[in-house]
RNA sequence: GCCCGGGUGGUGUAGUGGCCCAUCAUACGACCCUGUCACGGUCGUGACGCGGGUUCAAAUCCCGCCUCGGGCGCCA
């Protein structure tokens, strides 16, 4: 296929290959067009059939939607055609016939429910809009790792086969290796702790996570995607900087690198990058705020965790995104540190969207007594992380870090309805194929 | 984990006890049409999630199962 020239890319005055999927054929009668699809774009096939082969038009036009097919010919200007040019075929090949009844209409004419897209998410990512998630989140991606690179954070990967739960609390996947009991990692929490504390410092990673907490909601998943952080030497200012610097670099580079797609997403127009610095808000201010807005039924008061109806509340009042910080110690993991001269205060920190929960981080206790203690109180068996703590006896520096959630980043970013559509293929209450 | 609401041709839908051998769109098949842009026109094929019950009569009411979606809790 060396010779095969993108859509988008057929030039007036050209002899081309074009190859891509039959999106629709409009057969006038004395003359029809196929429009072939490909990733760049669309291009009309023109058929004159007194003037052509009866076999090339049999062929052409005996093409199913989504078939596809190789076409050659002379490319030509034509006012009258979509793009202005047309293929005026010499041979036409069908490399791959599609059955006539699809499972859902690329073509984008008939809607399909989330779940009929998923079940067949090859047809859904020809729909433009399928297509233009995905593109967008490689970009998120590749923007969100430059940025990080650009604050001296290396790259790791850190297993996702673990002997014990990160946090506790949160149910966790129980696999057997070789005869032991084993979990999926819930979070790269502990690990990434470990190689901040190392002369790497800082340290970056991009994979699965994976929760069994059976939930039914549009913005949870049970294998999510989590864009970690952790550095030594940082406090929870630092962290906050760093997420701050990361959230606006993925919306930067999409509004720069991703016209295309947010146009066919529809978002082209209001599409706008957040404003740093993001509003810092305490907890305490959180709740006075969130309080006054009158939103909810019930005041919340000191050591409450917000509601799903108060998050939407106070995100609505702030109106971008924000950080609520200093959150009480008893509603933080053992891992995050607490304020030396306020312990019921925590140094952990949210970043909020005001439709959700993007970010959770904060600085870590680095005192291994200090960190032996929180176990305890968690209810947690310190020696069951031994692993862990014991690497507190060789010189751990401070350090803070946070973990984002990519699929929440990336359905904020697009307006998406449910976080399914920021995965190809999620892994849900229900879905476990494809 | 608790709670709520759905499942009708391939796809998306209308239909709250008889007006339904089920509506509309799209897809599919046939025919007509030489500039379509979601091409248009005529005709046609194609469906009530599964099982049980109530009733003279069930897509419609009840029960169970399967399945999908949503709310809360919790979280990223």
């Amino acid at each position: 296929m060396d010779d095969r020239t993108y859509a988008a890319e057929a030039a007036p005055g050209e002899e081309v290959t074009v190859a891509g999927w039959v999106h629709e054929v409009r057969d006038l009668g004395g003359i029809a067009f196929l429009i072939l699809r490909d990733t760049s774009g669309r291009i009309q096939v023109k058929f004159e059939k007194e003037a052509m082969a009866d076999d090339l038009v049999e062929t052409g036009l005996g093409a199913h939607r989504e078939s596809v097919v190789s076409v050659t010919g002379a490319v030509e200007a034509e006012e009258r055609a979509p793009t202005g040019v047309e293929v005026v075929p010499e041979s036409v090949e069908v490399l791959a016939p599609a059955d006539t009844e699809l499972p859902l209409d690329p073509s984008g004419k008939v809607e399909a429910e989330l779940s009929t897209r998923l079940d067949n998410r090859t047809l859904d990512l020809r729909r433009a809009e399928g297509q233009a998630v995905f593109e967008v989140r490689g970009e998120v991606l590749r923007a969100v790792r430059a940025a990080f690179r650009a604050h001296d954070a290396t790259e790791i990967n850190t297993p996702k086969i673990v002997a014990t739960g990160t946090e506790g609390g949160t149910e966790l996947f129980p696999i057997t290796y070789f005869g032991r009991e084993a979990f999926m990692n819930q979070s790269p929490q502990l690990f990434k702790q470990l190689v901040a504390g190392s002369n790497v410092e800082r340290v970056f990673e991009i994979g699965p996570i994976f929760r069994a907490e059976e939930h039914n909601t549009p913005r949870h998943l049970n294998e999510a995607t989590s864009i970690d952080f952790e550095g030594a030497f940082c406090d929870h200012h630092d962290a906050m900087d760093v997420c701050e610097a990361v959230v606006v670099a993925a919306y930067e580079a999409v509004a720069e690198n991703c016209r295309d797609q947010l146009e066919a997403l529809d978002l082209a127009e209001e599409f706008e990058p957040p404003e740093p610095p993001f509003p810092r808000l305490t907890y305490e201010a959180a709740i006075e705020r969130l309080n006054a807005t009158g939103a909810l039924d019930e005041q919340l008061v000191w050591g409450d965790d917000f509601p799903t109806e108060g998050e939407r509340a106070l995100g609505r009042d702030v109106g971008g995104h924000y950080f609520v910080t200093d959150w009480p110690a008893e509603i933080k993991p053992f891992y995050i540190m607490d304020h030396d001269d306020d312990p019921d205060l925590s140094t952990g920190f949210d970043l909020m969207h005001p439709r959700m929960e993007l970010v959770s981080g904060g600085q870590r206790e680095h005192r291994r007594e200090k960190l032996i203690e929180g176990f305890e109180r968690q209810g947690l068996e310190p020696e069951a992380f031994e692993y862990y703590t014991e690497m507190f006896r060789y010189g751990m520096p401070p350090h803070a870090g946070w973990g984002l959630g990519g699929e929440r980043l990336l359905m904020t970013m697009l307006e998406l309805d449910n976080i399914r559509e920021a995965v190809l293929f999620p892994r849900d209450r229900q879905r476990l194929s494809p």
